[in-house]
DNA sequence: ATTCGGAATGTAATCCATTACATTTGCTTG
DNA sequence: CAAGCAAATGTAATGGATTACATTCCGAAT
């Protein structure tokens, strides 16, 4: 192992020197500068970042929490994340939680061992108060879901907005029968998604039935989306429409539809959000709301990136732009309905 | 910052003795030890893991070096190596390269570094010989691509096999007019499915024609794979079954199929590679080549921790079992034609 | 009672890069 | 030419956990 010593020997200078021209701070004269980096090449020496570390009290590292990487929602914040991580000479520790809450908390316990110097947290369900002991000692960033009343800062699209904006768009369709798959997880997404339908529904003087409430589960399955769209199909007065809060419910719905004989649109409207890769991979391409995934991520580092560093003014709460993008799998209800 | 110092002088033991509880390591008397552990729990004392990593030279850490997490292909594996990483202490940075070898390189060198311990490898190119300099020197494993000729342990599926499996199906089928949609990426799967593909056509008498294989791009886009089975598909003598390297490129070759006004299965077999998720979201189900993923990555963990541990007996050559699954993307050639 | 041995505990060196502080070098200026 | 000052470089302390080696303690054996 070779270390700042053996260059310094090599170098024909001191310790201090060959960190000063590594960090490139205080002066040293050109020529040494040249000498201690021929040296590092000649030994091919790279400087031990447990020492560096140790020393700096930082680690350069930062942890993402994630329920589950392997959905593309997820993934994608994620290389948003990474990326704009990198570039600042940062890396990733990533720290899958299945939606354990105890995995979650054990996640974060990767700060007070000093492994990494903040976080972002991707999905903590709505009321996880426990967080704000971490949050007042480290800094961390909640993107895309968030814990409401805690003073942490946070990044995602304004859900309730973009839910009241198909809403209207489905009820301007002139559809009057409108359920909606939610889902049995606790994300405050999931609540305003819910609160957006509720109220559309209410300003518009359409009663909300329970019966048109299915939920499918915490991880938005493509199989509990399918099985909530049964329920709600095989129901007597059958709604005309389904808004899902996820495209794999969605899809999981166009699914069950379809096996049911039941046409999309022709007969069912069916809208998704968060426009993953494959909401446009076969026909009908699903109507959804496209989240800014990538840049949602990269901008939970930058916010990360200035709490790490102590900057003053740091933006607390980062609502991003999301799209509305009418398909294939909406249209207007039918005359023979 | 409470440090081990602390906790011995809240304890009135040395720094050695909560060291010895900490690692329990060395004997230390029962009530010592639980002093030790009131002490600890009192200052809520965690251990500095830079200071640990520069005594022991380990980091606990290891690095995944992916094209794409974004892909779920991948975004399994790396699944299967997180939970088994952290299973066994140890935590997973992600390094993604979007497919650039310079990048790849600039994430080995965390291994120079000291950020971590080892590096599992996801897809590196048939002719990276620049691998076996940091072969020599860290612990390497190599999970579903590898390098040819050199002698770093790798896991993964038998894809000239199960090349072969697709192929005797599709002929089975009663198909001669069988084309391929390979990419132009340089991996070792590539490559052997090609092989596989072509290699069964010569055995069955049928000639290998240069206009029946199409290339999709690096990453197996959907976009890619469309135009390449458009291509295919234009031709005067078009192809009556497709053998896609890639489920992603699969989707693509129906939906292209499906727009030109074919039908699949009844006019052209397609047929995938990999089996992720969204092959049974929508009809027709994809017949494809299952692999196991998760387990690939599972699998790679336990080598290279085996390789960490410089143990004796190290698998060099893991072949995990692959599923063939008939689904409904393939049918028997129709009889008008 | 004395000695021996192992268990229990302590002291101090070590890992390696950074940096406060000390020293030297070299130039400018009166 | 000496003083003064800045630039250049060096010395040694520092960060926190581990661990080799040293010491103490206590019971067993003689």
């Amino acid at each position: 192992m070779v270390k700042i010593a053996d260059v310094a020997r090599e170098a024909n200078v001191s310790v201090a020197t060959v960190s000063r021209v590594l960090n490139k701070k205080g002066s040293v004269r050109p020529e040494t500068c040249e000498r201690v980096y021929k040296a590092i090449e000649k030994l091919s020496f790279e400087p031990n970042m447990s020492a560096r570390n140790l020393r700096r009290n930082e680690t350069r590292v930062i942890l993402i929490v994630a329920p589950n990487i392997t959905n593309p929602y997820y993934a994608h914040i994620l290389a948003g994340v990474g990326d704009e991580a990198r570039k600042s000479g940062y890396s990733a520790l990533i720290y899958n939680t299945g939606g354990d809450e105890e995995r979650e908390k054990n996640g974060m316990d990767m700060l007070k061992k000093r492994r990494a110097d903040g976080a972002i947290l991707l999905a903590s369900n709505l009321d996880s108060m426990w967080l704000s002991e971490y949050a007042d000692k480290y800094p961390i960033v909640h993107c895309s879901e968030y814990v409401k009343g805690l003073d942490i800062p946070r990044v995602s699209i304004d859900n309730y907005k973009a839910t009241l904006e198909v809403m209207e768009y489905i009820i301007s369709l002139g559809h009057k029968k409108i359920a909606t798959i939610s889902s049995s997880n606790s994300y405050i997404s999931t609540l305003l998604r819910l609160k957006g339908y509720k109220d559309t529904l209410e300003r518009h003087g359409i009663k909300v039935r329970k019966d048109y409430i299915a939920l499918a589960d915490a991880e938005y399955s493509f199989k509990s989306g399918k099985a909530a769209a049964f329920k709600l199909l095989q129901q007597k007065d059958r709604p005309t429409a389904i808004f899902c809060i996820s495209d794999t419910i969605a899809l999981g719905a166009i699914t069950a539809a379809k096996e049911m004989g039941l046409r999309v649109p022709e007969d069912l409207t069916v809208t998704g959000f968060d426009d993953v890769d494959y909401t446009t991979m076969f026909h009908p391409y699903i109507t959804t709301v496209a989240q800014p995934c990538y840049d949602l991520g990269r901008k939970s580092f930058k916010i990360l990136h200035a709490c790490m560093n102590k900057t003053n003014d740091i933006e607390k709460k980062v609502v991003l732009p999301h799209k509305f993008i009418i398909r294939e799998s909406s249209a207007p209800i039918s005359i023979c309905d």
